[in-house]
DNA sequence: TGTACATCAGTGAACGCGCGTTCACTGATGTAC
DNA sequence: TGTACATCAGTGAACGCGCGTTCACTGATGTAC
């Protein structure tokens, strides 16, 4: 029986080497920003104070893990870049539904951002303001998504005359108009099921428009 | 020979009846704000002393024009709505170019979209972000938007089969597209042609896709 | 037209408050021997 | 294993600053007679 090299924590709260704690409190950190995003406020608006103040920690402490509120921002934007290809492995791993293809990955897709509410908010909110930085951040993380989108679009044989080129444009689109109705989605008062149907049914109008003229377009 | 009944002014800095100055104030205000913003800022970050210090006056003059920012935040938005309908109008009196129609209209929109600037950058900054009642109130100045270009593109004749409401919810992705298009206009690097040039044919591309497909639409 | 009074856009000082950043510090965790 | 020292995440106080809002005011413009 091998012997125990660290007395094992009872609360778990508090366990963790060093770097375990610190990379904690980060998390903490990114977290306590999304809880006050959240909150319909725009990035650029949040104090320093304020979301160490959410996190549980001292203003100082901060400097601990980011040099500014930017370098946050940007923690977020890859926390929504992870999450983007998370939806597309789910995908992957689940397939499209068999029937009323469209329609069934959109309403996958907005549960999906009605459980991650928080980074599509922040996603959604700060691709066309915010900080320049941050702006051309979730523009590289949307083309990320794009490629991804089309190299799956590819390998699963779906429109396989279009050339690389037409795909990753499709794709583009495709993208923006998720990320628009994202910010739809968010903004949906609750209960009103006949608001959400209208949504989900001009969402779902509008992916069908850019599939139809997909197939329908020839390279030039 | 009538007699003058006010003495005339010589500056026409100050000229103006009562009215007519609080209203070149408040106009001054509007202006201020769109400059702060052009700063690459969101508007929930602008203070109002930084707003009343960039028009010229006392931070407590502001509360003459407008109970608080968020209602400054309304006005920024319905000249925006009028930003747009004028673009519509002078599409309306030049009609469209007539050789590859859509690339020339895409490059008037960029011209257009650069010259206004400022209106568009907080359009496009708060259209996902911001707070909540200016988002709504730029969603309805853009549904009213596309209803108007759905109106001009029936009268135009321009896809006569279909329905009133296919034609809405093209011109609803239409407008989105354009308004996504805008921001990354606003933020194309200077002298960049090279990736001027690829965004633009990317725009004329996604639009010529979006038209294929409603080309091909059926009203089900 | 001239006069006496009302209106009100803009002033300037004041208030209490939360902000970002700095600093020397504490004390648990980690490491070398 | 035990001890002595190093590291460093988080502390708490302090700073100067810009903030939003209030208030009594000023003086040009407007109005009634």
């Amino acid at each position: 029986m091998p012997v125990t090299k660290r007395a094992p924590r009872v609360e778990g709260e508090a366990a963790g080497t060093r770097g375990e704690r610190k990379e904690r409190t980060r998390l903490h950190l990114i977290e306590a920003a999304l809880v006050l995003l959240g909150q319909g406020r725009g990035f650029t608006s949040l104090s320093l104070r304020e979301i160490t103040r959410e996190a549980g920690i001292v203003p100082a402490a901060f400097y601990r893990h980011f040099r500014d509120l930017d370098e946050l921002g940007l923690a977020l934007v890859e926390m929504g870049g992870v999450t983007l290809r998370r939806l597309l492995r789910e995908a992957r791993r689940d397939g499209v539904p068999p029937t009323d293809m469209l329609r069934g990955s959109v309403l996958i897709y907005k549960r999906f951002v009605e459980e991650r509410s928080l980074v599509f908010r922040f996603i959604a909110g700060e691709r066309g303001g915010g900080s320049r930085v941050i702006r051309e951040a979730i523009r590289t993380e949307e083309s990320h998504f794009a490629s991804e989108m089309a190299q799956d679009l590819r390998a699963l044989g779906t429109l396989p005359d279009l050339s690389s080129a037409s795909l990753q444009m499709i794709c583009g689109l495709v993208v923006t108009t998720m990320l628009n109705a994202a910010s739809d989605i968010l903004d949906l008062p609750q209960g009103r099921s006949r608001q959400e149907t209208e949504l989900v049914e001009n969402f779902v109008r509008q992916l069908r428009l850019i599939f139809l003229g997909a197939r329908h377009w020839r390279d030039d």
